[in-house]
DNA sequence: ACCTGAACACCGTTCAAGT
DNA sequence: ACCTGAACACCGTTCAAGT
């Protein structure tokens, strides 16, 4: 007979993220995310397929934290809220927000929210044909020193440094972008 | 009475850099570095305080792979050659890469090298000021493109791909120094 | 000084059994 | 349909003991 169920999957996730921000990543552990949820760790194992698999809910759950910036703001001001929202995650999340940079991730979320940037990159002039390259690096950029920010290499320079930081980094992608305004086509 | 060591610190270091590379990160255990030296996992504890003092040994171990870059060349072949062999040492160890980004690291070699782009720097016109800010940004960008590249978002792209998006970055990069010459101190 | 055997706590995962 | 108990293979780590 079907019984409810006492738990799903989005809990399961949610769960776990939680875990991992108020105790690092190698607390996550499936007893613990069962234990906050008021049931054993072999439950888990009908919402997610392995461990593998709950850390790859939780980059796509992460990934529902920068949706696409709302429209009828500028291009300029709505890529800067996007990289806002992304360093905001990281800082909210720092244990688990590498693994962003370390799986590929194919979500509808994370194709819309591309999808949203490549519009804005064409707002400003950036040639359609240098949108996708474009993207890339300027993510890769933004991601990376999230990641340096809040789980690495800066992790014991000051607030105020790393604010500048972000200032300079915002300064040098918007160089960039500039600079590809009506460049030729190229590989 | 001394007896003569049969492994050293070094030697536990390459082993377990090796099965990293061969195997994966998860293959990367006490008892397989233990088994590629013909010793039992416990004979590691003497070199190695702990398994996280073992990941940072190979982070240090990796950092040797990129020296300052030999003088004599211009600044723009030494920073060229040192951002060739950072993304040379990634492909070589795609899955313990990633850890670079994620640890702080401060070692004599690290700050060798950090010196050497820093005079590369100076040479190109970047004011005194701003260098080391002008040093984050640049080697931040650069390590989270190899991440990508290796161990993450990038995995299934193609190398002519790859191979563009690094030409490119290493486009806006220069684009970046160029535009710090000349200009005037900041926070 | 250097390595091992035995032992421990902990982990992910399976499977048959319970409701 | 959903959860649990028992069980397994594996992992990091300790400590006393051997040479």
């Amino acid at each position: 007979m079907a019984r409810p169920a006492r738990i799903d999957r989005t809990q399961v996730l949610a769960e776990a993220l939680a875990l991992a921000d108020e105790h690092g990543l190698e607390s996550l552990t499936m007893a613990g995310v069962a234990g906050r949820l008021g049931v054993t760790p072999m439950a888990l194992y009908r919402y997610v397929a392995s461990k593998a698999d709950l850390l790859d809910g939780i980059v796509e759950l992460l990934l529902t934290e920068f949706p696409p910036p709302a429209p009828g703001l500028t291009w300029r001001k709505r890529l800067g809220a996007l990289a806002s929202n992304v360093r905001a995650s990281a800082r909210r999340h720092p244990s688990v927000f590498p693994l962003l940079l370390e799986r590929p991730v194919a979500t509808p979320e994370a194709r819309q929210t591309r999808a949203a940037v490549y519009a804005a990159l064409g707002e400003s002039g950036v040639p359609q044909d240098r949108v996708a390259q474009v993207e890339r690096l300027v993510s890769t950029a933004l991601l990376g020193f999230a990641v340096s920010e809040v789980a690495g290499r800066f992790r014991d320079h000051s607030r105020r440094q790393l604010d500048a930081d972000f200032d300079a980094l915002e300064g040098m992608l918007a160089g960039f972008l500039q600079a590809q305004v009506g460049v030729e086509t190229s590989g």
